[in-house]
DNA sequence: CATAGATCCTGTATGC
DNA sequence: TGCATACAGGATCTAT
């Protein structure tokens, strides 16, 4: 399940193997796979194809490759998201096309292709085009909504605590909304909340100003640690950019531990229903918030 | 507006 | 063995 350092793997990848190149054709084997495209398949590679990818950029999840501008034209990019099981594979062309591949650019010059796969479908890309945000960048449309993420020099930290202390939902929930701070998932979420012992249930309103940078120090540190080993997964469907696996040997704390003991205290992890997923904790080091849970009468 | 819940999708694992 | 069900979950849409 790519969450930030996955997907900054991805990008690191498309940086090396496909910026600079120029496009030669697409192929769009599944509509699904663009469907954020309303224009459709034909408008899709009608605006790409002949253009050359300048860079690769991301910001939270989302990955973007901002193409070459024409005259009097928009500046566009390709605008991806890899859900939670799409890959960016840089293939030479006489490797087998699999059963989930969803779309395929060929290059000029012949040479390795980049191909979009992707098992369940929730991934996908678009062609979209570039505005000014405040900071003064230059982001794909999709994406002005989404929020700096926490390894972003420019993520403004006080506006963080701000935001998350002015919230009645669960904290938990408050990490996982992308427009608040970008680039976290259940996995992250989960091993940030037990580093530092706080429940995922305790309302953002009812943690102090310290808690909550404690929080973001602690979100910091496991998604620095799994970027350093190049990316984490615990999922035989994440691959990086090479079709190499991007799997490590990493100790989880949290996530997927039900019924182990914790690394802290030895009591077992539990897991529980949450968001039509799971969270999981320790409920020792983790207590759960009680009475309402607002605290608002 | 803020918040909570449903929904999409398919391969794998598990239960009866 | 075979069928049904649960599960994985990011982003978006709908409901309250």
């Amino acid at each position: 399940m790519p969450e930030l350092p996955e997907v900054e793997v991805v990008r690191a990848g498309l940086e090396r193997w496909i910026v600079g190149r120029r496009v030669a054709g697409v192929e769009v084997l599944h509509p699904r796979a663009i469907r954020r495209h309303q224009a459709g398949a034909g408008d899709f590679a009608a605006r790409v194809e002949g253009r050359r990818i300048v860079s690769a950029a991301r910001r939270g999840k989302y990955l973007w490759l901002p193409l070459a501008t024409r005259r009097e034209q928009p500046e566009t990019a390709i605008v991806g998201h890899l859900g939670m099981s799409g890959q960016l594979l840089v293939l030479p062309p006489d490797a087998p096309d699999g059963p989930h591949l969803r779309v395929r650019f060929r290059f000029e010059n012949g040479g390795r292709e980049l191909r979009f796969v992707d098992q369940r479908t929730f991934g996908g890309l678009a062609v979209a085009d570039l505005v000014g945000d405040p900071a003064g960048g230059r982001v794909p449309v999709p994406v002005v909504h989404i929020g700096r993420d926490p390894l972003d020099p420019a993520f403004d930290d006080e506006a963080f605590v701000r935001r998350v202390r002015s919230k009645d939902s669960e904290v938990k929930r408050i990490l996982l909304d992308q427009t608040v701070a970008s680039g976290i998932g259940n996995i992250y979420a989960d091993e940030a909340l037990w580093r530092i012992g706080i429940h995922g249930s305790r309302p953002g309103r009812r943690l102090s100003r310290a808690q909550v940078l404690d929080l973001l120090e602690s979100v910091r540190a496991v998604m620095g640690e799994a970027l350093a080993q190049g990316g984490t997964s615990f999922d035989a469907l994440y691959v990086n950019v090479n079709g190499e696996s991007g799997y490590f040997e990493r100790s989880l704390n949290a996530y997927g531990q039900e019924g182990e003991p914790c690394a802290r205290c030895g009591t077992p992890i539990r897991r529980i229903a949450f968001m039509n997923r799971s969270s999981y904790f320790c409920p020792s080091c983790q207590r759960a918030p009680r009475g309402r849970p607002t605290g608002r009468r």
